[in-house]
DNA sequence: GTCTATACTTGGATAGAC
DNA sequence: GTCTATCCAAGTATAGAC
């Protein structure tokens, strides 16, 4: 339920510059707070005390806490759909995959918060993000009929087309999801991007020699 | 803080059968529900539920869900270790990277639950695992050296080893992690054993092709 | 050792003043 | 559109009867 517009052009204009900012900071805090504690765990009041509102402001942009968490996933879904447009029938398997895995890198990084967000999300089981799948399913048919395509065109090993996705998708979400473990292990508070650099790298070397199509 | 043993040799006996019973009762029930719902979404209440036993009762055996959940941690960071003992210096890369690969996926899909809540709370900042994680960490970097150990006998590419095993943890953890999507994915409710055999000769080919040393 | 009753805190959500 | 005050449910933890 969406408060009514104010009576005057001004100030509705007005109201609705602070309602998107609003609704932009919410946002955000809740990302925040859905990151450091799952949704269950996740508190009004803390994503309040992030964004710098009392409770109820909160409350008056999303009515409830699901409403709110569906909206965070739905922003998510949003920036995976806009991202994944390579991998055509035409491309080069060597180049393509290489590129693909670059940008699936840049991507987690670019966007760390919702990365771990649709972990958590998918495992505690995925209640309130299953109906939002499908685009994902349909892309990863369509990826894997391209896959299967150069395949049978003796450009690359045989390889089990969904597989070779699912390897690309947790090698590179692990670096993100468990990107605390992996700086430990390599003695390091943060990890820096010459680390992104180089597991990247060494992440294309082993599927593209897994794929016998290394240059 | 634990209860004082009984007054009888014959009734502390029963008892300690009763008290090892509970606990187990009451870890699993645990387990569940920090699977579900995360360490902060977890509560008590739900984990007597599970457990069919009343609140206080949970409360009895441990002092507080922070001891409990570090319970549940324990028993989880033990198993990890009684686990991999696998890749030694005079193996055949092929054969121990491949008997490793299979192992560890055995092994999560058999302690799915411990194996989702190593990465949820991995995932969300790690706080209650990190003074848990040096025993790990040193797995690696003995591991390392033995890969690191092949490449210079020849014995495969050079593949950064840190990297390689990064690899190898988070292909086996995602396909557990993310199952419900897996299975989504290939149209099914739920995963079979064939599913799993042909994930893991696929990871297993990618990989070992990677690491240049496909049979 | 077990479990009912309860103290105290936090969380989600709303009413209503401004 | 904003925010204080408040309701009520759920949460952790404990006291104390049995």
């Amino acid at each position: 339920m969406q408060p009514s517009p104010s009576k005057t052009d001004q100030a509705g204009l007005k109201n609705s510059r602070v309602r998107q900012k609003n609704i932009q900071i919410i946002l955000q805090a809740a990302e925040d707070e859905f990151v450091a504690s799952g949704f269950k765990g996740a508190s009004i009041r803390d994503i309040a005390h992030r964004a710098g509102l009392p409770k109820a402001n909160v409350h008056y942009y999303f009515n409830s806490k699901v409403e709110l968490y569906g909206a965070v996933l739905n922003h998510i879904m949003e920036l995976w759909q806009s991202v994944f447009s390579g991998l055509n029938p035409d491309d080069d398997p060597a180049t393509a995959l290489r590129q693909f895995i670059r940008a699936k890198m840049k991507y987690v990084l670019a966007h760390s918060n919702a990365s771990r967000i649709f972990s958590s999300e998918i495992l505690h089981g995925g209640q309130h993000i299953k109906d939002h799948l499908q685009p994902f399913n349909d892309w990863i048919q369509e990826k894997s009929g391209v896959i299967r395509g150069w395949i049978e065109q003796g450009k690359m090993k045989p390889v089990d087309p969904i597989h070779l996705l699912f390897t690309i998708w947790a090698t590179t979400q692990y670096y993100v999801d468990y990107g605390p473990q992996v700086a430990s292990v390599l003695g390091k508070e943060e990890l820096e991007s010459e680390d992104v650099e180089a597991y990247t790298e060494s992440i294309c070397q082993m599927i593209l020699g897994g794929c016998g199509i290394n240059s």
